[in-house]
DNA sequence: TAGTTTCATAACCTTATGGTTTTGTACTCG
DNA sequence: CGAGTACAAAACCATAAGGTTATGAAACTA
């Protein structure tokens, strides 16, 4: 529905650093240093980052002093996968195929050897 | 795995014409010049996004005449799907959060009324 | 108060994206 | 052969993306 949100969702998807986020955030809340930690990036390259999850809804952001702790938002990831089960028929088809082989390669066994 | 191939994926995806051509896709093969007459964009323009779908794997193309039919190739958004199927216990958490407090509200209810 | 930690913002650079128009190529049809 | 169709490729442009360093603000800590 909202294609703008679904833009957004994918294109945070799109970057492998991002995604390494919210696999983290998967296991917990972290702050800024945390997720920043193991990458050999910069701490603005990682708050960068977290801006474009933020904005795609996919990370919000607490308060705890000086530290602004995130958290995985994971609903926007159902969108995504609603649009993609659209499609689940057609790279299923290939086994349906593979059934119909296997099933006329069982038959053929059966009535030939 | 192939995390290169994740963020082509989730690239092509981005788009809402590239999201829009693959699911014209889905209802059978098509030219080019079929692909790109519901946008008002140049024909160069689609010719580019599908050069991206195709990087992607997401789409394929034959050869008639001077026609290149273009043809869906689903499997890539598997492999979207498999990495997102991976959040979804985060996504349902509400879910199982609204199944717990109906448990408790029909636990109070057959005891109090 | 001064210093440290945590994070954001700004300015900047390079490359990628998404579009354009123009041109070229391969094929078909008359 | 010549004209038209279907598409790709080139050249160009503006903006976005992804990174950097430098700076600044807010909150804790000594």
């Amino acid at each position: 529905m909202a294609t703008d949100l679904l833009d957004a969702t994918f294109a945070a998807l799109a970057d492998p650093t991002r995604r390494a986020i919210l696999t983290r955030l998967a296991a917990g809340e972290a702050t800024v240093t945390e997720l920043a930690a193991p990458f050999h990036m910069s701490q603005p390259a990682i708050s960068k980052h977290l801006k474009v999850l933020e904005r795609a809804g996919l990370v919000s952001r607490g308060r705890d002093a000086q530290r602004r702790p995130c958290r995985l938002e994971a609903r926007p990831l159902k969108d995504a996968v609603d649009w993609l089960e659209g499609y689940r028929e057609y790279w299923e088809e290939s086994y349906q195929r593979l059934d119909a082989l296997l099933t006329r390669l069982r038959e053929s066994e059966g009535g030939e050897g």
